[in-house]
DNA sequence: GTCTATACGGAGATAGAC
DNA sequence: GTCTATCTCCGTATAGAC
């Protein structure tokens, strides 16, 4: 096995555990029985248990912008790329239920430990809220995108929280049309303003 | 000290160092030490940590019910009461943005550890989407009450959730005033459906 | 690159003196 | 009731053979 190629099963498994089980809970023992390598070798790869979130956390961040440049290519409009967003809540709806969002919890977690990766982690959110605010922006609201884009992102982040509380499917699938009618309501209003200012 | 002064204690600062620092990463050590006892003491009074965090949640549902109880009694009407509600995330804006909500942040733990106290914190939402769903009923949107309670539950740990990430106080007050918006906005629908209906 | 063996600290929990 | 001393296990991390 190549250097990389462990390395890059090690980062897998770790992002897979941390989601699953959370960053402190997890050990390393953890991660190199789903890899099938010694712990000992673990650290050939990495120093310190810090350096592998750090990794997982740099992964999340390239797959997130892979993922939305993705919704960008399809070619869709602003309001189909924002539906693409909610969407996810259905995707992964039972992921969700049963660990949560993997952001959201992550960054509560590291909040909770005052740990350094606290701002890394966050920044998987700026990305949402960016990509977000662009979309909002397209659609002729550039005057509060950012707003309507946290708007979003919190709304996500709420549904999510309950969903694994109370683990009913029915209320995500609820709040994600309530959530696509809301977006499109914020679109008219975009056009609306449109016409009446030409 | 009486058996019953010390176990107080150490169920208040378990509260406190769970809410702070997180259920697993709060040692019996920490605890301790908070209480100024020694380790060993400690098991005169529980005989496992799992104990601690059922007398923990058992404390704060105590206390969540005497808060809504409380809310009840000052003698405004349901939609100042919710009021009340939102203000949670106002009050205590500066705990949230460094912890996050107590509830969510404990459910999403207990969740990743697939804890068998899940349920019973989970019974701590339950109490705020009751009380709310009530105030709803009051505004004459007892069809519908439980949605809505459920949706401005969801709101709530949105915000709580995106307050941590960010750290934005502005963000907390924004989405605050949003949520009391809407929530006059539907109890203005509940009075229209009451006239129409004459 | 990967392994085994091991050091070392801190966790939860117990025993028994006072 | 509270203490000190101790047990055992498991965590991260290191050393050195292969």
């Amino acid at each position: 096995m190549t250097a990389a190629a462990t390395r890059l099963q090690i980062v897998e498994e770790a992002d897979r555990l941390f989601y699953e089980q959370g960053f402190a809970a997890t050990s390393l023992a953890d991660i190199a029985a789903a890899v099938r390598i010694s712990r000992g070798n673990f650290y050939y790869h990495f120093r310190t248990k810090d350096e592998i979130l750090d990794a997982v956390i740099v992964r999340r961040l390239d797959r997130t912008r892979a993922m939305l440049d993705g919704w960008e290519a399809e070619g869709g409009d602003a309001l189909g790329r924002i539906r693409c967003f909610v969407g996810m809540l259905v995707a992964n709806r039972a992921a969700i239920m049963a660990h949560g969002c993997p952001v959201g919890t992550l960054c509560n977690e590291l909040a909770k430990l005052d740990h350094a990766a606290q701002g890394d982690a966050a920044a998987l959110f700026t990305l949402f809220r960016d990509w977000l605010a662009r979309q909002f922006a397209a659609l002729g609201r550039g005057a509060d995108a950012d707003l309507l884009a946290l708007h979003l992102l919190m709304r996500s982040q709420g549904v999510a929280t309950l969903a694994t509380a109370f683990r009913d499917q029915a209320f995500v699938d609820r709040e994600v049309a309530a959530m696509c009618a809301w977006a499109a309501d914020q679109a008219a209003r975009g056009e609306t303003r449109c016409s009446s200012s030409r």
